[in-house]
DNA sequence: TGTACATCAGTGAACGCGCGTTCACTGATGTAC
DNA sequence: TGTACATCAGTGAACGCGCGTTCACTGATGTAC
């Protein structure tokens, strides 16, 4: 007999494959926070896995099909994260402290998956690079579609507010990956403040001026 | 007989050896264009370069070393150009599409020392990531010691001055990789232009608000 | 419930291969006189 | 200028090792009736 939740069969021996799944991923994982995917081995994660090198295959094609089964997991946790800066409510400097604790507190949370897209989104892997690029750019829409909902964006034009979108989405992860690099949280955080506050002003000046070109 | 340049002794003997040296600095470059510095080989580098794995020794101790070198490499040159963007002078819309420009002529100059900063800045080798970040903060101190000799700068603390810096100067790395990965080059320096009016407006009404917190 | 068969996640031996590193060497270049 | 010796960039053979992949397998789980 095999019980069912929704449509997904949950019986022993799949339950199983996917705890060996998340023993190879959490394995990989570790392993890369000191070098990159594409120097990653097989039999490298299989020994940190506790499984034999072969069982690798029942999961994945190779390393880099891992690595993109791992970019779906770190922006997964990463999307709930943004989800929750762009519902916040409060004044422009609120929300900015806010924004800005959202991201640390993600980053002591998962430090690995966020180096893990620091280091793989321009990293030496196309099919990881891609799929990261991909999700990032998803991120900037859905900013970018919650940005057309608010007052602020009055008269501006969909490739201004993806414009401003991205230099938000852009900027989270920038400041994710220096709060890994730190040894003062505090002075990354108050640098990460003080460029929001740049763009925030710059944003709410945007429309003072005439058209421009381009 | 050992003519001498300056101090440097140019036999043919050092110059040969120069020459080998930047055979391999080409060749991981050429290589690196597909993979990471962690995954380089030694043998792989040798055999590219046309020398036997050996002669490797007489240069560099490790992969790792001829990485630092390619980076003093690449920002040597892309701290030329810097420097062209510093001195450049006219009005905010005149200089935002002259940097665009000179980030685009760069990236179009030298693709593979693009490519080989934006994927080792976050990469798996730390020495090469330390001498990466090392003058990247290099040059955000220049370019805020600029930015304290002119007027604009009145009122703001040196803080302020460093941060602003730092916003352009990884604006430049970021889309000087953006322009390396897209293939509407246009939509880029589009909206790296619009970016770079953002912030600069954001500059222009800095100080319009009192003290701030942190 | 019980039985007979099918499925399939994980195993372990075996393979050929390219790796980084060592070592003693060669021979062109450089130096002393 | 000529000669005798020193230097040292690059060579080529050899090594032990871990790699990715193949293959036939085992035995617990799942299915049919």
């Amino acid at each position: 007999m095999s019980h069912t939740l929704g449509d997904r069969p949950v019986g022993t021996r799949q339950a199983q494959k996917q705890k060996t799944r998340q023993a190879l991923l959490d394995a990989a994982l570790r392993l890369l926070e000191e070098q990159s995917l594409s120097s990653l081995g097989l039999r490298e994660v299989t020994r940190a896995a506790g499984v034999a090198p072969t069982a690798f295959y029942r999961h994945f094609r190779d390393t880099a099909d891992l690595g993109v089964a791992l970019v779906e997991e770190a922006l997964g946790s990463l999307h709930t994260t943004l989800a929750a800066m762009l519902t916040a409510t409060g004044d422009g400097e609120e929300r900015i402290a806010g924004a800005v604790e959202l991201i640390a507190s993600y980053v002591r949370a998962h430090p690995a998956h966020v180096r893990f897209i620091a280091r793989e989104r321009h990293g030496g892997v196309k099919a990881v690079r891609e799929a990261i690029g991909d999700q990032l750019a998803l991120f900037a829409r859905e900013v970018a579609a919650q940005f057309a909902t608010e007052p602020e964006a009055a008269g501006w034009s969909g490739d201004d507010l993806l414009m401003l979108a991205r230099t938000y989405v852009d900027h989270m992860v920038m400041t994710a990956s220096a709060l890994l690099e730190t040894e003062d949280e505090a002075e990354v955080t108050g640098t990460a403040r003080s460029q929001l506050r740049l763009v925030g002003l710059g944003r709410s000046h945007w429309l003072d001026t005439p058209v421009r070109g381009n």
